[in-house]
RNA sequence: GGAGGGGUACCCAAGCGGUCAACGGGGGCAGACUGUAAAUCUGCUGGCUUUGCCUUCGUAGGUUCGAAUCCUACCCCCUCCA
């Protein structure tokens, strides 16, 4: 990354920046920026999708400005009954804790945590007495806050609004007042609520900040976003292997994407690899680079490069993962239906599912294709048993 | 308050007394082809002690030899009128 430009790579998969002018000048001032991103207090398992934001907070961080990570503790003690979220139970001061631990874990194989200030918005929330709330309140207007695309579909469709909800927009917004926050950071769907913090600074006389929206990862398909529920993400806490193998599962096109949001190579370097690829280069190679980078990234130098040879090992090659999951069954003497085993090896759902999976042919034992649903294996046996191309599972049976 | 339409498997959606574990599409899984790509093609897609049995079509009853299909009550959703 060149210190010449930085814009260019601010700009990088950004989905809005308001006002970028306004970025501009203040990079050029040659002051740290303070910059804001705030996070949710619920426990965080946090995947790719997650580090989009956390990866163009790096950034920030690299060109050498101060990043304040927020936690939302305060509307967490709370607890926030709107929207969908029907009823969110209040987290106590420990699970906040306990929260905030889980996400420095996982948010400082990204983030430089010299250069990272955890911060949580009860420090000046809790202090706020009513007249301090109602004051803030003042500060924007019913019509402002209708504009939000949620609230504005919910009073036309007639649906109730309580008041409270309003104030969590002015909270967060005056989160960046308390913070004196230059530049604020969110995915798009934080737009509204980034742009009340600017106005509201204005109110108490700060420049008002800068806010920079990242769009929603693209999941595994390509199509939905990256989200636990529709199972297509991968989890930064995922084994080397599971990492490794899920990006490369990814379409050629969607490659693109993950390289211009995940990857912190250079734009200039992923110019270049793009027109080796287009030159005839194995797409292939390119996504092995991908992965690699992902992968030494959340286990460590070298972690990605050993994902990539047993990869090679496993698919090219056609050998087995030398780590997988094991379990003992307890075998009666004439031993135990194959369709079982898998069935306990959580390679089926069901002994119904593992019976279809055998008919089709997507069942290996030690290697074997076995397409008979009688297979009894004998106790005492160790075995590999393996569903489709990608999962496997060593079963001992005890008897 | 009145009139009408609808609730079917993960989602959409047929079926309207037996041949329905339930057409078709999507999604998912497996196979072929590959670069474990994508696209394409094929098969599968309720459960089980699996050549048979058990449980599913909003809920609870009823009619019938037999119901997702008919009847009764109830719950929920949508549209129109007031």
């Amino acid at each position: 990354m060149t210190t010449a430009d930085p814009m260019r790579e601010l700009t990088r998969g950004t989905a809005e920046i308001l006002v970028e002018s306004e970025l501009r000048e203040r990079l050029a001032s040659g002051r740290r920026l303070r910059v804001k991103a705030g996070f949710d207090p619920t426990a965080p398992d946090l995947h790719l999708g997650h580090t989009v934001l956390l990866n163009k907070m790096r950034q920030f961080q690299t060109l050498g400005h101060e990043v304040v990570f927020l936690i939302g503790d305060f509307t967490g003690m709370i607890g926030d009954p709107s929207g969908k979220n029907q009823t969110r139970p209040p987290l106590t001061r420990e699970e906040v804790a306990a929260n905030a631990a889980t996400y420095a874990e996982q948010v400082f194989k990204i983030l430089d945590p010299e250069l990272t200030r955890v911060d949580f918005n009860s420090r000046w929330m809790s202090k706020m007495d009513a007249a301090g709330l109602i004051q803030l309140a003042s500060r924007h207007t019913v019509a402002r806050m209708l504009e939000r695309d949620d609230f504005r579909k919910r009073y036309q469709g007639g649906q109730a609004i309580a008041i409270h909800e309003f104030l969590y927009p002015l909270v967060q917004g005056y989160d960046s007042v308390a913070l004196r926050a230059d530049v604020e950071l969110g995915g798009t769907d934080q737009t509204f609520n980034l742009l009340v913090g600017r106005q509201l600074q204005q109110a108490w006389g700060q420049a008002p900040q800068v806010v920079l929206t990242v769009p929603l990862l693209e999941g595994l398909d390509g199509v939905n976003k990256m989200s636990k529920s529709l199972g297509n993400y991968v989890g930064i806490s995922e084994p080397p292997d599971e990492i490794f193998g899920k990006l490369m599962s990814i379409s050629d096109e969607l490659m693109w994407r993950y390289f211009e949001l995940l990857s912190f190579r250079p734009l200039g370097e992923l110019e270049a690899l793009r027109s080796r690829i287009d030159g005839g280069a194995n797409p292939r190679d390119a996504k092995f680079e991908l992965a690699v980078e992902i992968v030494d990234r959340f286990h460590g130098q070298g972690a990605g490069e050993r994902a990539r040879e047993g990869f090679v090992a496993r698919f090219s090659q056609g050998i087995q993962p030398e780590t997988m999951p094991e379990l003992e069954l307890e075998a009666s003497a004439e031993g135990l239906a194959i369709a079982y085993v898998l069935q306990q090896a959580g390679l089926a759902q069901s002994t119904s599912e593992a019976l279809r999976l055998l008919a089709q042919g997507g069942v290996r034992i030690d290697g074997e294709r076995c397409e008979d649903r009688a297979r009894v294996l004998a106790p005492g046996g160790s075995h590999v048993v393996q569903v489709g191309k990608r999962r496997f599972a060593r079963v001992r049976l005890r008897g």
